[in-house]
DNA sequence: TTAGGGTTAG
């Protein structure tokens, strides 16, 4: 049909263009060239969009053939291909063109042509291509331009520059849903996670325009909620999704069922989980995970067989849940029984590393250090700095000083040695009362000048999230804090808790800091705060970033006893509930 | 003629 057309048919043809498979797309051409169709902008935008763009996997080789053969490009054929540039794997050739475009006094480059070079920036991690497209902006005349500018924050946002994503989001003239959200997910991806929730408050109340939150700002929003552990932040999105119609979202669904268990509420996630008419691999991997972190490794077993019951393939996330909760829950035997189904083949897939960190994990938790050890060095894919900390912490539990070192060692061989896990070999050190060892590590660490990243905890009271820092003075209650915190150490020491110094140390400088500093660990401050905020008997819900130390640990059993409150903490790991002088985790963790 | 944001983790 293509044959005997004319140049009046251009629409028609681009028509038939745009629907061609792949098949075809080589004979279309041949014709294209043979009725001189091609040489009409139209039909060649057409052709060569499906070729670059629409079709999967695109052919970018005979794209970029194609591309070349035309003498005279227009703007949007240029940004056709420098747009195809930006989702390939060779990023840098998109800003090359866009290079050249500029250079061009004819034609003139547009904004979306700017929007296009930004996204190769962002895909190539190019910096200087980035910055050298904003300084343009202003010459090009496209400061007005909302779409551009909002693409300019994402690329501020991949570059962790936050400061500056934020100063072109107070310069776009016109502020959408989207604008908002590329922020929201700048202040995620750069843990600023309470101005999340601020600017997710905002948007509900409506403050700039009618910009109102969508299911995308909500996923965010729960995100957020998640990472600190704001239970009930995350019911007012919750309550939100379902008055404004977006609660059938199977994405929303999965994330508030990842909200939930990470925020321990498991009786909320079941409710979410149960009422879900369509549920996918994401939603049964969310439960699985949800469950190990709270510490149900049965039920998690069970959910995973109720699981392939339904037809359902496990995906490598899947597994990490369900061996993790194995892990959590101290069930070895069930753990390297799903573990070597694994490495048979069953679930189509190889263990990956997140697979051997929880068999490690396992192991070490289980007192097999030696055959923790044995596995990481029989490992088939190469044991990352992860794998080595893991099997370090599990030295730090045990006392094991001469494997620690051994571990150090290949953490040292990567050059990905931590302040953290210099921390964990002290404590081993000190754990076993080697003082020589812990002086002679310290000096080391200073000569490194290795510096510990800060522990924060977070709580939540009445809607509002308040964090703390060690050694914390930023707090407008900071007096109170420090006050009931003083009062509490002494309630405590009359019950017979004593302060662990040798537990855990620091980024400290002297032995005179070790016990001022394990008095004011974020999560004993956040303890306090809990106290002296919410009435008697109310539950305490601390979330940290790190790991929990032994002694708040042992702080929060006997705050749970003496002030008669149910605490519960969530760390990197896992979640301790506190109760009656008690802990959830069994002191297993 | 075209365009910007997003689900699970050791």
């Amino acid at each position: 049909m293509l044959k005997s057309m004319s140049s009046s048919d251009d629409h028609l043809v681009s028509m038939i263009v745009s629907s061609t498979g792949k098949s075809h797309l080589r004979q279309i051409h041949a014709v294209l060239l043979r009725t001189s169709l091609i040489r009409s902008s139209d039909v060649f935008h057409h052709f060569l969009s499906r070729l670059a763009l629409s079709l999967v996997p695109r052919d970018l080789d005979y794209s970029r053939r194609v591309f070349s053969e035309r003498s005279n490009p227009s703007v949007s054929h240029c940004n056709t291909m420098i747009r195809a540039f930006s989702v390939s794997e060779t990023p840098g050739e998109g800003l090359r063109l866009f290079r050249s475009l500029r250079r061009k006094t004819f034609p003139p480059a547009n904004p979306l042509s700017s929007s296009f070079a930004l996204k190769c920036c962002i895909k190539s991690g190019d910096l200087l291509g980035g910055l050298q497209i904003h300084g343009k902006i202003f010459s090009d005349g496209f400061l007005s331009d909302s779409l551009l500018l909002t693409t300019l924050m994402d690329f501020y946002s991949t570059c962790e520059n936050s400061a500056a994503a934020c100063k072109v989001f107070d310069e776009i003239p016109k502020r959408d849903t989207v604008s908002y959200n590329v922020l929201i997910s700048c202040f995620l991806r750069n843990k600023r996670t309470r101005d999340v929730l601020f600017l997710f408050d905002k948007m509900m109340k409506e403050v700039d325009g009618c910009v109102k939150p969508d299911g995308v700002t909500c996923l965010l929003a729960l995100q957020a909620c998640a990472s600190l552990g704001a239970l009930d932040f995350g019911k007012q999105v919750h309550d939100f999704i379902d008055g404004n119609g977006l609660g059938g979202a199977l994405n929303l669904n999965n994330t508030l069922v990842s909200m939930y268990s990470r925020c321990g509420s498991m009786d909320k996630a079941y409710e979410v989980f149960n009422r879900m008419r369509e549920r996918n691999v994401v939603s049964w991997t969310a439960m699985i995970s949800g469950l190990a972190i709270n510490g149900f490794g049965k039920e998690a077993i069970e959910a995973f067989e109720e699981m392939l019951k339904c037809g359902i393939s496990p995906e490598g996330h899947t597994l990490t849940g369900l061996l993790s909760a194995c892990s959590h829950s101290g069930l070895v035997r069930e753990g390297m029984m799903f573990f070597d189904r694994l490495k048979s083949g069953e679930f189509m897939m190889k263990p990956n590393l997140h697979h051997y960190g929880c068999i490690v994990d396992l192991l070490g938790r289980a007192r097999l250090l030696d055959k923790a050890y044995s596995l990481v060095q029989s490992m088939e894919v190469k044991p990352d700095s992860t794998i080595w900390r893991t099997l370090l912490g599990a030295c730090r539990v045990q006392g094991n000083v001469e494997l620690g070192e051994r571990v150090i060692s290949h953490l040292i061989e990567l050059k990905a040695e931590e302040a953290g896990d210099y921390v964990l070999l002290l404590n081993t050190y000190s754990s076993v009362g080697n003082w020589e060892k812990v002086a002679e590590l310290r000096s080391l660490m200073k000569e490194k000048r290795i510096h510990t990243k800060p522990g924060w905890s977070a709580m939540e009271v009445q809607g509002q999230v308040h964090e703390f820092i060690v050694d914390d003075v930023s707090h407008p209650r900071k007096e109170e804090i420090y006050k009931m915190l003083a009062e509490i150490n002494q309630q405590l020491k009359i019950a017979g808790y004593v302060a662990e110094v040798a537990s855990e140390l620091h980024n400290l400088d002297s032995e005179e800091e070790k016990g001022h500093a394990l008095t004011y660990h974020s999560e004993k401050l956040a303890i306090a705060f809990g106290i002296l905020m919410t009435p008697p008997g109310t539950t305490i819900r601390v979330t940290k970033n790190l790991r929990t130390c032994d002694d708040c640990h042992n702080f929060a059993k006997f705050v749970s006893r003496v002030y008669d409150r149910v605490v519960i903490v969530r760390d990197r790991s896992r979640f301790h509930q506190f109760k009656g002088g008690f802990c959830s985790c069994n002191d297993f963790w």
